[in-house]
DNA sequence: TTTAAAACATGATCTAGATCATATTTTAAA
DNA sequence: TTTAAAATATGATCTAGATCATGTTTTAAA
């Protein structure tokens, strides 16, 4: 077994690949390729045809629709233990998207015709991108019930714990929130500034803390 | 082979179902349970457990969304040959939404464990359901970005084409397009008052026809 | 068939949040 | 190290669309 095998990698374990037998993850083993993307790099563009799938072992990247006016939308966040560029694979369709590196990442990339194999001799193996990609229906309809019917203060707030509890490791700015939530960088700023003076927030140059869980948490349920 | 079999349902041939094994497809053909629902019936509720999912034969379903403010979101809608209920099943969560009969409907429901078992031996059918998956994160996607980066003329103008085109069969009040593009029926109404000013569509008491599809297109595209 | 509820329609008003402007600070690249 | 670009911050203004109000018409249920 060699060091830079699936078996070794950190996010192993709750990945999708975990219960695979030895002799197809031997076949992931020898065929993935393993990549270094750093900070800003594309991965891959709206309108490419997928290729493959995408492990991030480590990092964070960050699924980016532009629309013609030039304003940029977060789509997805991914982090280290997701894949990435799934959807249109299994859609059979083009990217829609384009993904770009947050952070500096180690990404394993699977050719689809090794994951059409997988899929074939472990019939578990698709049940568990199913149930992934079921689960992403789900979140995309939360986030677009908030947009919906929420307040841009309750937004920012529920934005605030879901980078707390999903991407701890992670900085970012007000624009990056802003494009999470659908809005404007000054309305997350005033939201933010809002937040400070109540005392429900500490903000430390660029970086945020939240002071009082309790009373961001009651936000985030406000409409 | 009895005349309420799958292989004599309209909508088969383009159904997850149809490549299915000739022993495989008495097995659904005897196990699933064959049900009639009146328009405004509920065939699953918000916290219900999935038991299985539902192949609609004939008719329309809506996915509704209430939140705290009793504000309606239309999630998602189903016609005919549509399978229902699957998210939640193969997410393995409860049902996050009402699915309510929106025209009178002939649906058929597959008990999971009889689910489980055709994807167990014909890997293709889960393959199918996770196509329809990833097309379904793709078509809420493209609402979140409208949502956020649209004006409601440009809304309702894109939701005029989707009726038109994907359920041509159905009636829709001016509320029932505005819980689709997240808007009040007063701005549905303001903007095909709109549109009827400038000769883009007829009202004819509550039915909508569109007059000039080359400039509904193009309000659909503005922003 | 009557009747209450829902849908349609439009005017008047209000406001959340976008937009614009300007200044300062931080970051990353030359 | 210098410097241009991006991020932060906040005030001033504007407006798209929500909300409220009122009346009419249509639908479905008693």
């Amino acid at each position: 077994m060699k060091s830079d095998d699936c078996e070794n990698c950190s996010s192993f374990s709750n990945s999708h690949f975990c219960n695979l037998k030895q002799k197809n993850l031997h076949s992931l083993n020898t065929n993935k390729k393993h990549i270094t993307f750093k900070k800003r790099e594309i991965i891959f563009r709206e309108g490419d045809s997928p290729q493959g799938l995408y492990c991030i072992a480590s990092g964070m990247v960050r699924l980016n629709h532009i629309d013609e006016e030039g304003n940029e939308i977060i789509l997805r966040l991914y982090k280290a233990g997701d894949i990435l560029g799934y959807r249109a694979l299994f859609a059979e369709e083009k990217y829609h998207a384009t993904a770009v590196v947050q952070e500096d990442c180690e990404i394993c990339f699977i050719p689809q015709n090794i994951v059409k194999e997988l899929m074939a001799v472990e019939p578990e193996l698709a049940w568990s991108f199913l149930k992934q990609v079921s689960k992403e229906v789900h979140n995309m309809e939360d986030r677009m019930t908030s947009i919906i019917s929420k307040p841009v203060q309750s937004r920012v707030a529920e934005a605030l714990i879901y980078f707390k509890n999903e991407l701890p490791a992670s900085k970012w700015t007000r624009r990056d929130i802003a494009e999470w939530i659908g809005t404007t960088p000054e309305t997350v700023m005033r939201a933010l500034a809002q937040f400070e003076d109540k005392g429900f927030i500490f903000q430390e140059g660029r970086s945020i803390r939240i002071a009082d869980d309790g009373a961001i948490s009651k936000i985030a349920q406000e409409y």
